[in-house]
DNA sequence: GCCGTTTTCGGCCCGACTGTTTTCAGTCG
């Protein structure tokens, strides 16, 4: 899978060929079509070979080529020709917030200006005020852009975002002045990460409702403030966007706000063939301007001829199609699940014992929970050896009795070894109720051996993959390994696949998921909990799962108790 | 550069905010 290389390559034409000052729709063209190759749920190279490129929304015969040219080769010859003149440091520039294309170019025609050192050196000589267009204040902005463009680490992960988000958002409920409020943008679509917090308000009074925001007690700085948007940073550095809207407008904002963008885009089109105009005050009508929508994000979505979907699904995937044909996806939801089948416990690198872990799944609802602490192999989360993985499955017998109807299954994560082996014997293995494969060790090796580390795995005995990229947000990538080979293996062989949880992780992601669930693979959503508080990470993998157009029928822990262990194949053995 | 129920040319989402402007360009989302 390179369509992230791929999207990367087309970005970075366009960066370029803004710089050079091409023309605003020959770059966005770029860039739309580096979006629709991020998105797409195949594999960029298997279209390319099938010739069938140009079937891709937003690429021709030109980026077709280039794409072409650079699945052959490894390396843009286009992008090399047209970064020529260019200093790599100016594309960098761009990053920083308030400086776009035509003010890069100016720095560097007038002051010479190629990298972000050089700007700061500029700016402190106070270069930049004695440019036209630009005066003191610009230059105060510039090093200010420059600061945060240097503070500005990571993205935020959904798990860190979204309590943020609602915490925001109920802080700000409690003003009088605001009638409805909401997280929009990325979170609300559960994004795997978040860069900015975009925030909705409904109010009569908004520059009143806007003073309630800027004068909560996270603010640090204000960057912007205007009666119906405003722009604050925290002190953790994290910025902070609210919109204000009508009552009236507050379903339109929501809709317009919660994006994203390809989706917006694809809706507005939709509107426009219909003689209808879309924005964030509502549906309007072109030729007489009346106004048909935008109390609620229903009554848009009902007027433009579709039915209204989860934000989870509004990323330009196919959604608005599936929405106009009625065949958009019943997404699985928190409530159906009925258990969690990765936990840890303090018997290997957990925190909590057999029985809180046990008690925080009742109190979640559950009917069961999966004990699936580290084999023995994995030293540093204390893998359990032979011995105590009997004794730990004598405690859970008994702690069965006690706690029943509920169940906590006697699974494990064991580890794949080098050679593919599982880290226990067959015999062993044969006593779990359930077996979550993983691989922790030797993950820098190359695609061929990691896939066959996989597959070879998949002919011991083993019910889910657990976490199978290997990702982790933000500091390391997912290993090499070739998923298509692996969906292949565990569609034959009945194996789920994980959905992790854990903020982290995310893993499978959305798209991967998707593509899993398309092939008919059975999922788990699991927390891969190390205490009992860790089982509220279910609803990050529900939401990446609902990004992934997954429905309640496709995931194994929705089953209730007893169809799982019929699932699990366990009570053929009791019998 | 892409695209087509205004189809091979002439469009391309569009509104808010800022700064430097006396009416608008640049940036952002």
């Amino acid at each position: 899978m390179r369509n992230r290389q791929v999207a990367r390559l087309l970005d970075s034409i366009a960066d370029a060929l803004e710089i050079r000052g091409e023309g605003r729709f020959r770059t966005n063209a770029y860039r739309e079509a580096a979006r629709n190759i991020e998105n797409l749920p195949g594999d960029i190279e298997e279209i390319w070979r099938e010739e069938k490129l140009e079937d891709i929304p937003g690429v021709g015969k030109s980026i077709a080529s280039k794409i072409s040219q650079y699945l052959e080769s490894g390396h843009s010859l286009y992008l090399e020709e047209i970064s020529r003149a260019l200093p790599t440091g100016l594309t960098e520039i761009l990053g920083i917030p308030g400086l776009g294309p035509k003010k890069a170019r100016i720095l560097h025609d007038r002051l010479g200006v190629s990298s972000v050192e050089e700007l700061v050196a500029a700016a402190q000589r106070h270069e930049i005020q004695k440019i036209k267009g630009m005066g003191a204040k610009s230059e105060a902005n510039i090093l200010k852009g420059i600061e945060r463009f240097r503070q500005s680490g990571k993205r935020l992960l959904l798990g860190e975002a979204w309590p943020l988000a609602d915490q925001v958002a109920r802080m700000l409920s409690e003003c009088p002045w605001i009638s409805a409020i909401s997280p929009a943008g990325s979170i609300r679509r559960r994004a795997e990460t978040i860069g900015d917090i975009d925030v909705l308000a409904a109010s009569s009074e908004p520059e009143k409702a806007m003073d309630a925001f800027l004068s909560l007690s996270i603010v640090r700085e204000v960057l912007m403030k205007g009666p119906t948007k405003s722009s604050i940073l925290t002190g953790e550095g994290l910025q902070i966007d609210l919109r204000v809207v009508a009552p009236d407008s507050y379903g339109a904002a929501l809709q317009y706000f919660t994006g994203s963008k390809s989706h917006n885009v694809e809706l507005r089109g939709i509107a426009i063939s219909k003689g209808l105009k879309l924005n964030e005050y509502g549906l309007f009508r072109i030729d007489s301007g009346a106004r048909l929508a935008g109390r609620n994000e229903e009554e848009i979505y009902e007027a433009l001829g579709l039915a209204w979907m989860p934000p989870e699904l509004r990323e330009s995937r196919g959604e608005l199609e599936a929405a106009a044909e009625g065949r958009l996806p019943d997404l699985v939801e928190i409530g159906d699940l009925r258990g969690d089948l990765h936990s840890h416990t303090d018997w290997s690198d957990g925190r909590d014992s057999l029985e809180e872990m046990a008690r925080a799944a009742i109190a979640h609802g559950y009917q069961y929970l999966a004990i699936t602490d580290h084999s023995h192999s994995l030293g540093v989360a204390h893998g359990l050896d032979a011995r105590r993985v009997r004794e730990q499955g004598e405690q859970i017998e008994s702690l069965n009795k006690k706690l029943a109807p509920f169940k906590l299954l006697h699974g494990c994560e064991v580890e794949i070894l080098n050679d593919g082996h599982l880290d226990y014997p067959d015999e062993l293995l044969a006593s779990f109720d359930l077996i979550g494969a993983s691989l922790h060790l030797g993950m820098g090796q190359s695609s061929e051996k990691i896939t066959r580390r996989i597959l070879t795995a998949f002919r011991s005995r083993v019910d889910i993959l657990n976490h199978p990229t290997g990702r982790l947000l933000n500091q390391r990538p997912p290993f090499e390994v070739d998923l298509a080979a692996v969906f292949a293996a565990a569609r034959k062989r009945g194996i789920a696949l994980e959905v992790n949880g854990q903020p982290s992780r995310l893993d499978l992601k959305d798209i991967d998921a998707r593509r899993a669930r398309d092939l008919g693979i059975p999922l788990a959503l699991d927390t891969d909990s190390h205490q009992s508080g860790g089982l509220d990470a279910m609803r990050y993998a529900v939401a990446t799962a609902r990004r992934g157009w997954v429905e309640k029928k496709d995931v194994i822990n929705t089953l209730d108790l007893d169809q799982l262990l019929q699932y699990l194949g366990r009570e053929r053995k009791a019998a």
